[in-house]
DNA sequence: GTGATGACGATAT
DNA sequence: TATATCGCCATCA
């Protein structure tokens, strides 16, 4: 059906998709692949961002890192830029994922702009880092 | 059309 | 946690 958010580009719907990363919050390619959906994987997500181009000053790109916490990104100062937004980083420069990870969007967002919603956290993990705090 | 490359993910060690 | 290997898909030469 003509969503407002039809794109026929999977790089618009990933463009789209990245606006709604919180300030203050991350997320990883899987994630923005997983909630675009339509045979997107987290390398298209890589490719959408390496051609933002013009549009990379209205997509939080920055936001968006590999699933270890890391950024690939060099010459541009992304780890100052998620500071900035109150993102913290651990002493190996590795964004602290538990603690600023975005849960998705919500489900009637996604509905409506005719995505898919993140699957939920749970699962055989024993979260060990619980005791961090 | 094919091969190589890439802002990656998951699994195994 | 880090490294190695494989798989996935889009773009470029």
């Amino acid at each position: 059906m003509a969503s407002p958010t039809d794109s026929q580009d999977p790089f618009e719907r990933i463009y789209v998709v990245c606006e709604q990363v919180p300030s203050g919050q991350v997320a990883t390619y899987g994630d923005i692949a997983a909630i675009v959906g339509q045979g997107c994987d987290a390398r298209t997500v890589g490719h959408a961002m390496a051609a933002l181009g013009s549009r990379a000053a209205s997509v939080p790109w920055q936001r968006i890192i590999n699933r270890t916490g890391g950024i690939s990104t060099s010459g541009v100062r992304q780890r100052e830029l998620l500071e900035a937004e109150g993102v913290t980083f651990d002493d190996k420069g590795h964004a602290r994922m538990d603690a600023h990870h975005w849960a998705g969007p919500s489900a009637a967002w996604a509905r409506e702009h005719g995505f898919n919603v993140l699957p939920p956290r749970e699962g055989p993990a024993p979260s060990p880092q619980l005791t961090l705090f």
